[in-house]
DNA sequence: CGGCAGGTGCGGA
DNA sequence: TCCGCACCTGCC
């Protein structure tokens, strides 16, 4: 669907680093785990924002069958959010003037979460409760673990590993890995996977609050991961419902250019500004923000990020 | 060296 | 339902 912006979607300047990805200009590479299959996935885009075009290259270490490069085809559709229709979010933006400079510049960018529901849980858990360089540190960390490392197109990428792999460990293994009281978090999640409780397919057709109480029965997902859950998981555009601390201090500094303004003024703001299209407007703004900020820096954001 | 970070589960009011 | 507290680790 146009409009589609590749430079945008793939490489999102407010997202920490992460060595299962990579991207130049009109390239981008990730390693893909379904099931016990590790592809290696390239994208290329040929097309432009209004005209959109990609190609799609899979490799794998045995020629995948048409039914397995069909699914990994299907995830990338899903992850990327190709299918979706802005059109309403777009009249929305032309009106607002914090929205509408945002949107002028980043036009056609999708959600972009290029992992599985498992494999962002681990992301959200490694967020907690700690800075940018701590969680980097904690994702490579699980990665040379229990992750892999798949060469392809000249490439060398991290992996997820499955579930089960995690969950057979000791929580002592996982201490070792620097990623402290998580490590019990980490492994409840795992043997949740592995029992095949939790069905990503299955949770994609469920409405916004049951699948939010869902989420928020496993051990570890509290209001701020299954925030991020929502939106970039499940694609809810409307899932802005809850402020992390950080985030408070910058959206008090973008909507009302206060040091700190209380989370319940901030939420009520998105609401009346954005409604249903809140999250996917806030995405835009933040990520704008953080874009700017990397091509010229912005000493009140400056300060913010603690590295 | 104590405080604190891109939260959460838990026990008690 | 709401609140205070502990919690790995590493930086400030």
């Amino acid at each position: 669907m146009a409009p589609f912006n590749f430079d945008a979607t793939v490489f999102k300047p407010s997202y920490f680093p992460s060595s299962d990805v990579t991207f130049e200009p009109g390239r981008f590479w990730s390693t893909m785990r379904l099931g016990p299959h590790v592809f290696g996935v390239k994208l290329e885009n040929h097309g432009d924002t209004d005209a959109p075009a990609l190609d799609l290259c899979i490799f794998s270490v045995v020629p995948p069958d048409p039914a397995a490069a069909g699914a990994v085809a299907d995830e990338v559709r899903w992850r990327f959010d190709l299918d979706a229709d802005l059109t309403g979010f777009s009249t929305l933006a032309a009106g607002d003037p914090l929205l509408g400079p945002a949107v002028e510049r980043r036009r056609g960018m999708r959600l972009n979460a290029f992992q599985s529901l498992y494999e962002f849980l681990v992301i959200t858990v490694v967020l907690q409760n700690a800075t940018v360089r701590r969680s980097v540190q904690m994702m490579e960390n699980l990665f040379s673990g229990f992750g892999g490392r798949a060469a392809f197109d000249g490439r060398e990428l991290s992996c997820f590993w499955e579930p089960a792999r995690l969950a057979a460990a000791p929580e002592e293994e996982l201490r070792a890995l620097k990623v402290g009281y998580r490590a019990k978090t980490l492994l409840r999640q795992a043997a949740a996977f592995r029992g095949g409780g939790l069905d990503e397919r299955e949770l994609r057709c469920l409405g916004k609050d049951e699948l939010e109480g869902r989420l928020l029965k496993v051990f570890g997902v509290g209001p701020a991961s299954v925030g991020y859950l929502l939106f970039a998981v499940f694609h809810h555009y409307d899932a802005f419902d809850t402020v992390p601390p950080w985030e408070q201090k910058i959206y008090s500094q973008l909507l009302f250019e206060a040091d700190l303004v209380p989370a319940a003024t901030i939420l009520a703001e998105v609401r009346r500004r954005w409604g249903p299209w809140r999250m996917l407007a806030a995405h835009y703004v933040f990520e704008d923000l953080f874009g700017r900020h990397r091509q010229e820096p912005i000493p009140w954001l400056g300060k913010l990020l603690r590295l």
